[in-house]
DNA sequence: GTATCCTCGATTTTT
DNA sequence: TCGAGGATAC
């Protein structure tokens, strides 16, 4: 998506442009018929009270699948076919650049034209760039200020750390950035950092270099995206009037993954709801799953009271999965405590049941969902309706290696982007410097790509120049080669680098910003450097700068698509050929699919062990939404997959089935007992030693045969605990785990000699229900459940 | 400036 | 176990 700020003129807050609001006229006459209009056609009644309920705070708490974007994108209909608002005084805020994106397609299906004028349509981020630019000079910006992502944060970071001589290895920058990142998530100015988490970076002085740091970007005219927050932030607060123009703007605001924002994101809806208080905010609190990065599921739960008078809508009539699949996910998220309460209602019949299927490694399971895959391809499946949805990225391999034996084609969603590719960030940092020669961090990464023989030494004296006559790093090189300080093969070069870019900027103007870009990559010589490149990569490098080219036309300038650049990161890619999807469960939230995996349901991996240890609680409710949040995705089939054994950090670990297992509801699970392909997989492994498939079956029926699965089933009860009731969480999740593991034993006591197949002969030293602590004689101690052991 | 050795860490990720 | 990234040696 083209930013919109690259092609509108910058609109006058005061005077709303004459020709917008003769589109939203056009637009309201053409969508209002004598009676209801169509868009209500097909709205249930709560979607329709969400959509019509315009006044005054709102809160819609949408569950999976039950029509959220609809009920938002109808909203705006409604309120410009009402000519309550015209399409500029709408502020419409998503997270991402694809949600942005797709509300407005959206939005443009039902209004047409009117839609382009909805400026205020964007992410958190992108509206915040717009607002800091206009006032960037009350914020000690000028309005060219450009915008760092991680990469280059890191890097200034650096250079604060050695200039305050703080050790990078004992203090990394990275972990400044993350402290850093973490402060401004919560809104916290250097002044506002509390002693004690001050002092946990460089021996208590992480909130002076925070100071520092931000000292710093003022001085290159730079923000980070966090400051794309904050600085609205300041500048409403300390500035009445400003805000004040955004209110009489802003008629009405909407806010979509409302459980997604972070402290910063709320006091900042806060301070512009002030105004005419019509906020409303989409959400669910059941989907939060960003709580590691400064997502504060309180702000949705705490709604009613920050916004006195709120209503709250539910929409739980979900229309995108069967019966068993909503009965098992609604079943297993009423574990969490900390919710407000929301059962998804199915509208078709029951479907298939969730299956439940254990391998006895991950090598296994890949090789077993690979097989049914084929399986549904043969019935006439298609593969784009299939997605694996893993815990973690690690486990993505197995598949893919699976997939590349069975010549099954696979597409994995994440991993490293097209804008972050290292030919990418190089090219950009080019035209970066070419469109703001003060970008000093872009200069810092491409001053020496292609090695043109400038070494750590050149760059170091430019520093100390730009440092000591405090001008960017360019002119700094620009006063040194006036100087005598350099040696003449570095001067000669820098030279021809400096007046390089003196060159291409002064063509900014004069020839299209396609053909300047591949003069730049052209003349500097980076095209050559891969063109040389004899590596595997340097072919796909090379088209990805032909693709970047290319990325840039629908663009009016050379800044404008910089700017896109630094807010979006993203890429298009085609759908391409009909492929299975491979990706984390966080990648997945909002999608969905017939079909869909979830291996690797075990102890430690999911819930993950990490989540655990740093979050407890809160971190088990985070990971369980996650996997509320993973079985909703699924339209017609979820297949729960669990591993008994798995390579964790090149170790064989054996695990126990993840004790969400023992949350799903039986009613609406079946668990699957392994097709006999025991044994007949890869690898010497498996298969010699006789055993039975029960071997199996056994650990996760025992699982299944618990007090606690047991309670969990008298315990379902009707599905909707009612608007308003806070479950308080029917079982404990205490009761659950002791329960999990008090099940019978398989008989095995304390110094009994046991063999296990991988990890070989052993003693029990310690029984806890039908899992084992077993001091093996060379594998070391380690829990197994006790089927996996036979007598030695 | 580049090759090789060694150490450390190993969920999730957007802007 | 394996990979990235930094440090060291040439």
């Amino acid at each position: 998506m083209p930013d919109q700020n690259a092609r509108h003129p910058d609109d006058d807050l005061t005077l709303p442009a004459p020709r917008a609001g003769g589109i939203a006229a056009r637009a309201a006459a053409a969508l209002r018929p004598a009676s209801a209009p169509d868009y209500f056609q097909g709205l249930n009644p709560e979607q329709r009270e969400a959509v019509e309920t315009l006044d005054g705070p709102l809160l819609v708490l949408a569950g999976a699948g039950t029509g959220k974007t609809r009920v938002l994108t109808t909203r705006i209909a409604h309120i410009l076919a009402l000519g309550k608002a015209r399409p500029f005084e709408i502020l419409s805020v998503t997270f991402t650049n694809k949600a942005a994106r797709e509300m407005r397609e959206r939005v443009g299906k039902l209004l047409g034209e009117a839609a382009e004028g909805m400026q205020w349509l964007g992410t958190f981020h992108s509206i915040g760039t717009r607002i800091l630019r206009r006032h960037a000079e009350l914020a000690g910006l000028s309005s060219s200020f450009t915008i760092l992502d991680t990469d280059d944060q890191i890097r200034l970071l650096k250079q604060v750390l050695s200039a305050e001589n703080i050790d990078d290895k004992r203090w990394p920058a990275r972990q400044l950035a993350f402290a850093i990142d973490g402060w401004k998530n919560r809104a916290l100015a250097p002044k506002d950092v509390p002693a004690g988490e001050a002092q946990s970076f460089a021996a208590g002085r992480g909130a002076e270099l925070y100071a520092i740091y931000q000292a710093r970007l003022r001085q290159l005219n730079a923000v980070d995206f966090g400051d794309l927050l904050l600085e609205p932030i300041r500048l409403f607060r300390e500035h009445p009037d400003v805000l004040e123009q955004y209110h009489r703007r802003f008629k009405y605001m909407l806010v979509d993954e409302y459980q997604d924002t972070n402290v910063a994101q709320y006091l900042w809806l806060r301070l512009l709801a002030k105004g005419s208080s019509n906020l409303a905010c989409v959400g669910d609190d059941d989907q939060s799953i960003y709580g590691w990065r400064g997502a504060e599921v309180e702000n949705i739960l705490r709604f009613e009271k920050d916004f006195p008078g709120a209503k709250v809508v539910r929409l739980e009539r979900n229309y995108r999965s069967t019966g068993h699949i909503l009965n098992a996910a609604s079943h297993l998220i009423a574990h969490n405590q900390g919710r407000l309460g929301k059962t998804l209602r199915p509208q078709t019949e029951l479907g298939e049941k969730v299956t439940v299927a254990g391998a006895w490694d991950s090598g296994e399971e890949a090789r077993q969902i690979g097989d049914e895959i084929e399986s549904l391809q043969t019935k006439g499946h298609k593969l784009d309706e299939i997605a694996i949805l893993v815990r973690a990225s690690f486990q993505m391999r197995e598949f893919e290696e699976r997939f590349i034996t069975l010549g099954l084609p696979y597409r994995v969603v994440g991993g490293p982007r097209f804008y972050e590719r290292a030919e990418i960030r190089d090219a950009l940092a080019y035209l970066r410097v070419v469109a703001s020669p003060a970008d000093g961090l872009a200069f810092e990464r491409i001053y020496n790509t292609p090695k043109r023989g400038l070494g750590d030494a050149a760059l170091k004296q430019i520093v100390d120049l730009s440092r000591a006559e405090e001008v960017p790093l360019l002119e700094a090189a620009r006063r040194l080669l006036d100087g005598p300080d350099l040696k003449p093969k570095p001067r000669s070069t820098l030279k021809e680098l400096v007046q390089s870019f003196d060159r291409w900027s002064a063509l900014i103007d004069k020839i299209p910003h396609t053909a300047l870009a591949e003069q730049v990559l052209e003349e500097s010589g980076y095209t050559d450097m891969w063109t040389k490149d004899r590596s595997a990569e340097a072919q796909g490098r090379l088209e990805n700068l032909k693709e970047l080219v290319r990325s840039m036309e629908p663009f009016e300038n050379l800044r404008g698509f910089l700017e896109h650049v630094s807010l979006v990161m993203d890429a298009d890619r085609g759908p391409g050929e009909d492929a299975v999807t491979i990706m984390t469960l966080h990648a997945a939230k909002g999608l969905e699919y017939d079909t869909v995996f979830l291996p690797g349901w075990e102890e430690g991996l999911f819930p993950h062990q990490r989540s655990l240890d740093e979050s407890g609680r809160a971190g088990l409710e985070e990971e369980r939404r996650l996997a509320y949040v993973g079985v909703t995705r699924a339209r017609r089939r979820a297949k729960v997959w669990f591993a008994s054994n798995r390579r964790i950090h090149g170790m064989w670990q054996s695990s126990l089935p993840s004790r969400f297992l023992d949350e799903l509801p039986e009613a609406d699970v079946d668990v699957i007992e392994a097709p006999a392909t025991f044994g007949g997989g890869s690898g010497g492994m498996g298969g010699s030693y006789g055993a039975s498939r029960f071997d199996r079956a056994e650990p996760f029926k025992s699982t299944y045969d618990t007090p606690g699965w047991r309670r969990a089933q008298e315990n379902r009860g009707p599905a909707s605990p009612g608007p308003g009731a806070r479950r308080s969480g029917p079982m404990t999740i205490e009761g659950e785990l002791v329960a999990s593991s008090t099940a019978k034993s398989a008989g095995f006591g304390k110094g009994a000699r046991v063999f296990h197949q991988k990890f070989g002969n052993g003693t029990v030293v310690e029984v806890d229900g039908n899992k084992l602590t077993v001091a093996f004689d060379k594998a070391g101690h380690k829990r197994v459940v006790d089927s996996f052991v036979k007598a030695a």
